[in-house]
DNA sequence: CCATAAATGTCGATT
DNA sequence: AATCGACGTTTATGG
C-alpha cells in the first residue's frame, strides 16, 4: 500500500466525466492495483477512484508537472492525475487480510422468522424457506390459520422494490391451482411509507419485525399479537 | 487527515455485528471525524468505518494494548479498535476540497432530453420535467406528434426496475381522464435485454440515448429519425 | 430532520 | 457476460 499526499487535479473519463480542481488530497494505491483519491471528509467514498485491473503510466507535462495516467484494463476508463506537489509518499507492506466476519443480516432474520412463524399470526405453519419458483426463491412459504398459502418476502429495510418482487412471486404462485389463492406478507425491520401504500394497493399485508425480540423469544414459545 | 498503519483488530456493533482479526491495516482519520479501516485490497471500500458525527475514546487494556473506541453520536453504533503495533503515524493538513464536478449523470441527461425532446420523434413537445404525481415525479411528460400524452422514464442504465417504475406511473396517469391515454417511453443510454422485453410486453417504447450526440446537437436543430 | 431516488454504486451468486 | 438481490449500501436532494 502506497500513501501519497499531494496537490493534484484529477480528470475521470469513463462511465461519466468528472473533474477535480487542483487541491491537496490523499492518493491511495493498494496492492490489488486499485487507486483512490480522498479528500479530508467522507469515510466511505473517495472523490475519485479506479478499480483493478488498471495500469499507471507516468509522464511529465511541458511545464514539468508530473502526470499519472491510470487506464482500466477492460473498459478503457481513464483517470488522469496532475501532481503538483508531493507532501508525503510512503509504502507499506500489509499482506493479505484475514477478512471480515459478519453476523445479523437478512439470512439470520429469515431463520428467526421461520423458527417463529407465528409472529405473523396465530396458527401459522411453515411450508418451507427459499421455496423455489421459476423467477427465484420465495423467502418463506407458509399457511395461515385458515390453511391459505402465504408467501413472505423478507427485507431488512422494506422498500418499494421488495413489494414489486413479492408481487411477481404472487402472480406466479397464483397460477398454480394447487396453491392458489396465495396471500402476500411483506415483512421487514422497517417499512417505508411508499412501500406500505403500494402493498396496501396490492392487497399485501405489512409486518414489521423486531430483530432483538425475535432473537429473544424462546424457540417453543410462540408470541401472540 | 491522519494516516496510521498498524496491526489491529476491529469489532463493529451497530446495524450488524462484525469482527476483524488482528492484522496490519491502514486507519484513516479524516478531518470531519470519520474513520475508516482499509486492507490492501477490495479497491476503495473500507473493511470497516464510522461516519460522522462520532467520538473517539482512547484507553488501555490490562495487558497494555491500546484500545480506541469510536462511538457514533446518534445511533450508538460502536467501533472498537485494538492497536498492537504502529508502523506509521502521520498527520496532514489538507483543507476543504473544492469538490467533484460531474457530467453525464441522470439529471444532466434529463436536461438534455427535455431540451431536445424531438429526439423521441418528430413533433414531440415538452409539457414539463419532474411532473409530480402521488407516487413520485415523472421524469418527463410530453406530447407526441399526434397530441397524445407521453410519460418518459429516464435512466443512465435501463434496467427492469425502471420499466416497473414507469409502469406504475402510467397506471396512475391513465386514471386521469384529462391525460388518458398516456403512452410510455423508456429512455436510457443503455437498455438491458430483459428490460426491453418487459417494456415491449407492456406496450412501452424503448429509446437508447447517445449522450455525446445529444450534447452535440445545436439547441434549435431537432434531429429526425 | 425524514423520505426518496441515484450511484462511475460495489459485491457476490447463479445462469 | 448478463441478471438478480443485498449492502452497516452511501450520497445527494427535496420537503
Amino acid at each position: 500500500m502506497r500513501l501519497v499526499i499531494a496537490r493534484c487535479s484529477v480528470d475521470y473519463a469513463g462511465r461519466l466525466t468528472a473533474h477535480l480542481p487542483m487541491a491537496p488530497r490523499l492518493l491511495l494505491f493498494k496492492a490489488d492495483g486499485s487507486i483512490s483519491v480522498h479528500a479530508d471528509d467522507r469515510a466511505f467514498k473517495p472523490l475519485n477512484w479506479m478499480n483493478p485491473p488498471c495500469s499507471v503510466k507516468e509522464s511529465t507535462d511541458d511545464d514539468g508537472t508530473e502526470i499519472w495516467t491510470v487506464t482500466h484494463g477492460k473498459s478503457g476508463e481513464k483517470l488522469v492525475l496532475r501532481i503538483e506537489e508531493i507532501q508525503h509518499d510512503s509504502t507499506h507492506a500489509l499482506g493479505a487480510d484475514p477478512g471480515l466476519q459478519k453476523d445479523g443480516v437478512e439470512a439470520h432474520l429469515q431463520e428467526l422468522l421461520a423458527e417463529h412463524i407465528t409472529t405473523l399470526g396465530d396458527g401459522y405453519t411453515l411450508i418451507r424457506r427459499e421455496y423455489p419458483t421459476a423467477i427465484g426463491p420465495v423467502d418463506i412459504l407458509c399457511r395461515d390459520g385458515e390453511g391459505s398459502t402465504v408467501a413472505v418476502e423478507l427485507k431488512r429495510r422494506g422498500d418499494i422494490d421488495g413489494v414489486e418482487q413479492l408481487t411477481r412471486y404472487l402472480e406466479l404462485l397464483n397460477r398454480d391451482p394447487s396453491l392458489s389463492p396465495v396471500k402476500g406478507v411483506f415483512a421487514a425491520q422497517e417499512i417505508k411509507p411508499q412501500a406500505r401504500v403500494l402493498a396496501a394497493d396490492r392487497g399485501i399485508a405489512c409486518v414489521t419485525l423486531d430483530y432483538d425480540a425475535l432473537r429473544g423469544i424462546e424457540p417453543d414459545t410462540p408470541r401472540l399479537f
